[in-house]
DNA sequence: TGCAAATAGTGACTTATAGACACCTTGCTG
DNA sequence: CAGCAAGGTGTCTATAAGTCACTATTTGCA
């Protein structure tokens, strides 16, 4: 054993470490409602409550703590949401039988019909509607982390064209403003919403047009640009 | 052993957890300029290097994250700092010699004055301009953590007074907006600075002056709300 | 076939907010 | 008491957001 081996040893067992885990709130939009991905689980804390998927990182496997939610989500979905940002990390005592406890939580979307098929096969995990969510007795803390997933995309919804990640690949300008409404809890004027995503230009019109019953929308989809934000006030989120 | 014991036992040895620390990256504005607290490690990893306060979660004492970081950072400045934030999370397997770490990083500030007589007692503790720490080879991937925490307090010199928590209690307003200044990195109108300043309704004039050669300005301090932000744009931060 | 209903998208006025900058105020100093 | 230096304000302009009526394009049905 090296000296770089021995240093590793000798320092992992002067601590007694908390558990690790992370979380994903997945959210997605189908139906006019948002709903989130959760898992029903099946070992010892909280046995048989439904929860956030998500888990304890691999040592081996990961090399990052976002390896571990991709990894945790595409077992889940069958494949990596388009959209994953770190939402918070939470970490006491309390929040899990088993002792003292960290979370990294994240917040994920992507679209319903991109996991529809495989998500069918999976029986332990399903899309459920965030009204009856909030309804439920989930399992630890994932309620609160629910909450402040919502209210982060909330805030998105108003400045950014983040939520458009919970869509197919290409929408409508009508379906994106609903989705923003549902998340900001109230309705948008149709001309400033459109106004403000002309000015991001974040959005490419594939010339396709989707009907509904009156006049038919044009299709969108996002640039393939790095950050999706509709205000770049000054750069950055 | 109880049952509740026992399955504690069980899960926890389960799984191979990775490190787990709390970082905090503490701001200052002393001689117009701002500065950050740094340490020196006196421990493995890096020793020798200057790295930000923080440390290793005490199972025992501490009951959250917060209460880590609160703990760390009173141990070197002798108080608790009026503003403290959660940062981000880093995890992965290369951060640290000894192997997968996470650490929970936090934003703090603190008025210079308030820790002056404290920290010149410990010697392995002092606060380094911002422009020259960056020029520095710091421990673990502390340079980057700063540069994340640089970059939320620049937001936040855009939207909100929290920088305010890095001056003394009472302050003026050509203060404040210096300080705003030198976090965004560039002047601001005074008129607007103030407008901006009167609309958020944060500070309350003492009804006291400072005289700084020219004619007198009136001293502020924050009024004891629970947000501090200048634009309540639709709540919240 | 053509008219009404339904949904998409625009024009143009109003209102709110931020930027610019000249000007006034208040203290200090010689 | 003049004039400098720094604080603080009045007001015009520019830009972005809100409002709402109007136009446009489809479907379905008399």
């Amino acid at each position: 054993m090296d000296e770089k081996q021995f240093l590793a040893e000798y320092d992992k067992r002067q601590y007694d470490s908390p558990l690790v885990t992370v979380d994903a709130v997945m959210f997605t939009y189908h139906e006019e409602c948002l709903k989130v991905l959760l898992v029903g689980r099946s070992n010892h804390p909280d046995q048989g409550k439904w929860g956030l998927p998500g888990g304890f990182v691999d040592l081996e496997r990961d090399s990052t703590l976002e390896d571990t939610v991709r990894r945790k989500l595409k077992e889940k979905t069958g494949i990596e949401p388009p959209y994953l940002e770190q939402l918070q990390s939470i970490g006491n005592a309390k929040r899990d039988k088993r002792g003292w406890s960290v979370t990294i939580a994240y917040t994920a979307l992507m679209a319903y019909q991109s996991c529809e098929a495989h998500i069918a096969t999976v029986t332990d995990a399903q899309w459920l509607a965030l009204d009856v969510v909030s309804q439920m007795d989930l399992a630890f803390d994932h309620q609160a982390i629910i909450g402040l997933a919502r209210e982060r995309m909330r805030q998105k919804a108003l400045y950014s064209i983040v939520p458009a990640y919970a869509l197919p690949e290409a929408f409508t300008l009508p379906e994106l403003q609903h989705l923003h409404e549902v998340l900001i809890g109230k309705s948008l004027q149709k001309k400033s919403f459109r106004r403000r995503i002309e000015q991001a230009e974040l959005l490419i019109d594939t010339g396709e047009k989707r009907s509904e019953g009156g006049r038919p929308a044009a299709l969108y989809r996002m640039k393939q640009a790095s950050g999706a934000y509709t205000f770049v006030r000054n750069l950055e989120d």
